[in-house]
DNA sequence: CGACATTTTGAGTCAGCTCAATCAGTGTGG
DNA sequence: CCACACTGATTGAGCTGACTCAAAATGTCG
């Protein structure tokens, strides 16, 4: 509901690595803010666009895929709160892929040329976007591995040690259990893996009691045990040194 | 040998898309280069190093790449003259992935601090580098969608695509011929493919007439058939906007 | 010519796929 | 409260693309 708020969540991301200048913050927290309120399953930006604004995400969850040809979907990100997963446009305008929420969502629109307004009158601003935009990409560089030489399980595991250490990372999570708004069929289109694949070997992973699943909501019973299937090692999203590591037992 | 002669291949690229002021240009012509030369497979960069410098590829072809668990490598992105792969490390010091050569190559070393005075000194230099970045994810995403989506023919006729595509558009191919210093080995390790299948599949892609390959060069005979095959559209690899594009016959 | 890296081929196996039901949970209208 | 519709999860039964292992053939280069 409340712009300030969901511009603050933005500010603590940007400040993890490099605090900022308190006249920075401010401009930061000023910035115009459009709220739209979305369904599950819709479309925020299509491939193709040119964009003249870009999207912090408020509320829900966010992702961004591609269509091949055949009709197959390759979910590319995930992106939570505090996110502005097309800040990219701001220096490539056309899409080249697409941006939609995965559940019930609050996004905020702001205009590419307010963004611009900061970045380019303070390098600590544009440094700031630009190490997020750094670390999305190392983030594609883990699923790459990820999908071209993991086998299924260690990828459904990595995706879970990721995501609960995403969410921990801004506070939606105690780093033991959180939301998990995912059908299998998009973390199977997360992982190139067939819904069916997914499922069975989901369902190992839960029978070897490293996790359950219940009602949308992920428990970690075992981290240690999941992190070792996945080969997760949480360097490559690259959190704030000193924040707070999800610790088995 | 030239150092200027490098750095110009730099500002060429960094000059893709927007520009630069004569100023601008004379200071990035200007920077520290000390350059190095390396045989094929060496290391540039590991994983988990800190680093103070970045480099730029002078001569010959660098990959990133990581390991896993079991010994299998991804290659993650292949890097051609006038690249800074690693630019990322000036906001994130710790790599969380190596670089290697894959070919007898000269690279420049750069320290970050040179770098560092340009791009807070101009939002200009600063936006190009960025740039580079996003560009580069966004290659990341298709070879995503790639490893994730695609049969193994159309991911590999997808890397010849865009091997010939960048080449050309650095000047080193004229679009239907161009060196390719790649093993199998190696570019089943870029497609997250075994070599055995990757060599059974690229004899089809060559008995279907589409490239040949003799040498270490690569030959397409039918660059409609390949992006068909591939899927390849080269607009995520956003190319200047008048870039001369490959045409078919 | 030898030594070594790379490519090619064959044979057998298996992870992951597709197709096709079935089952469970959640709404919705009557 | 029940019947129906719909979405998502689960299971079973093949099938096949891609893998591993092993060996042979072909380059390449000092």
């Amino acid at each position: 509901m409340d712009k300030q708020h969901y511009l603050e969540r933005l500010v603590l991301k940007l400040e993890t690595h490099v605090p900022l200048p308190s006249a920075e913050r401010e401009q930061l927290l000023e910035l115009p803010l459009t709220l739209k309120r979305l369904e599950a399953n819709h479309d925020i930006v299509r491939e193709g666009e040119l964009t003249k604004q870009c999207c912090l995400v408020a509320e829900g969850l966010v992702c961004r895929y591609k269509i091949v040809g055949d009709g197959a979907r390759q979910i590319l990100s995930l992106h939570l709160p505090g996110d502005i997963p097309d800040i990219h446009s701001l220096l490539i305008e056309r899409m080249d892929h697409s941006l939609g929420t995965l559940t019930p969502a609050v996004v905020g629109l702001i205009p590419h040329e307010a963004v611009r307004t900061l970045t380019r009158a303070s390098y600590r601003i544009s440094e700031a976007f630009w190490r997020e935009t750094l670390i999305e990409a190392a983030i594609y560089r883990e699923w790459m591995v990820g999908i071209g030489r993991r086998a299924a399980p260690s990828r459904i595991a990595h995706l879970f040690c990721e995501f609960i250490t995403k969410m921990t990372a801004i506070g939606l999570s105690d780093g033991v259990t959180c939301d998990l708004p995912l059908t299998q069929l998009e973390i199977a289109d997360a992982l190139g893996l067939s819904t069916v694949h997914m499922n069975k070997k989901l369902r190992e992973i839960r029978e070897a009691k490293l996790i359950r699943i219940r009602a949308n909501r992920l428990t970690v019973l075992d981290w240690k045990g999941l992190c070792s299937l996945a080969e997760f090692d949480p360097d490559y999203l690259h959190l704030q040194p000193g924040a707070a590591k999800i610790e088995s037992d």
